[in-house]
DNA sequence: CTATTTTGACCAGAC
DNA sequence: AGTCTGGTCAAAATA
């Protein structure tokens, strides 16, 4: 099998590009990325998605010691004899032989990254391509890769493809995934929930949350409920860490995994129907509310609606409630 | 008492 | 310049 059989790339405009590898800038958030037709083109065949649904800003940062890998050498990465550093949003690769597709995972361990090609898709050139910074000059400030796909879960990152990778205005870059309630606690890292708000469009509050486990760590995490899909949450991801994980998986300060079939701590997901309608005694009160962020997994149709229904009408009266039957979003209908 | 969450205010970018 | 919007801050509330 040869370097060709692997799709696998960057596309890369600027970042530091032909500058001396000493002068590599650590922060790629505060570069700005522009990418063309060919480079969306690109990222199409890469991704596998519909580029109208796709807003592409930067679609991975990805390091490593070598400008080529083949197939075996790409095996070596998962199981690596030397420490290798990969700084990566989650990232799908196809074996264009089987269509095998594997997605790396997203670990963001360093400072450090620059974006290289690893193999040229067909059709699309490799430009700009630079060598790497050598294996020790990078290393030493990412964590061990093998621990890091210790700490992947396969399963998840395989079956959860980023939906979306956005730019933000303050130009961090976000990738989107859509989790399902129970995963949500798949996460290894411990956040701090920092603000909430109602972002346009959704009825449901976008919750931010900043990493817990370093004051100087800039990574961010988003999480809100979907609204086209009701049984999915939108779970967004920016910055790297810089530093290790916490060492204790799912049991995090903060980060309720008590069980599974309860939402993480600090995750609200009332409607804002609910909010704006709330009665006066209940309006400065989020607790009322954040009952029913620990309701079971299986209530997220029937008993979940009802539960909200009632809410509902305890807090309205019936003027009012005719005005927010038709602000409930989908799926959220009363049942009989 | 400490840690975490809530929530209105503030700020900056986009339009 | 003014408004809208999303992201963050920080004091107060809560666990």
């Amino acid at each position: 099998m040869d370097d060709n059989n692997w799709d696998l790339g960057a596309v890369v405009r600027n970042c530091g590009i032909n500058r001396p590898s000493s002068d590599i800038t650590p922060n790629l958030g505060s570069e700005s990325l522009n990418f063309d037709d060919d480079d969306l083109n690109f990222l199409d065949r890469i991704f596998g998605v519909d580029n109208n649904n796709f807003d592409y800003i930067a679609p991975i940062d990805f390091s490593i010691s070598r400008q080529e890998k083949s197939y075996d050498q790409f095996d070596d990465i998962i199981n690596p004899t030397t420490p290798v550093s990969i700084i990566a949003n989650p990232f799908k690769i196809t074996n264009q032989n089987d269509n095998q597709q594997i997605y790396l995972p997203p670990i963001q361990p360093a400072q450090v990254s620059q974006q290289v090609f690893l193999s040229s898709p067909s059709g699309v050139e490799a430009r700009e391509c630079v060598p790497t910074t050598t294996t020790t000059a990078v290393s030493h400030e990412c964590i061990n890769l093998q621990q890091q796909l210790l700490m992947w879960d396969s399963t998840l990152t395989m079956r959860n493809p980023p939906i979306q990778i956005r730019k933000s205005k303050n130009q961090s870059i976000w990738t989107t995934y859509e989790l399902f309630q129970e995963e949500l606690t798949d996460d290894i890292w411990s956040w701090r929930k920092y603000g909430q708000k109602f972002i346009k469009d959704s009825p449901f509050p976008r919750n931010y949350f900043k990493c817990n486990t370093s004051e100087l760590c800039q990574a961010r995490k988003q999480i809100e409920k979907s609204l086209k899909k009701d049984c999915f949450f939108l779970v967004a991801y920016s910055g790297m860490h810089n530093h290790d994980p916490p060492i204790i998986r799912r049991s995090l300060s903060g980060w309720n995994h008590s069980s599974k079939y309860k939402l993480p701590k600090g995750i609200n997901i009332i409607p804002k129907a609910l909010k704006l309608n709330a009665s006066p005694s209940s309006s400065k009160s989020g607790k009322r509310y954040r009952a029913s962020s620990t309701l079971e997994i299986e209530s997220t149709s029937r008993k979940k609606n009802k539960i909200i229904i009632e809410t509902m009408k305890n807090n309205v009266d019936e003027k009012e409630e005719e005005n927010i039957n038709e602000d409930v979003p989908k799926g959220f209908e009363e049942l009989n």
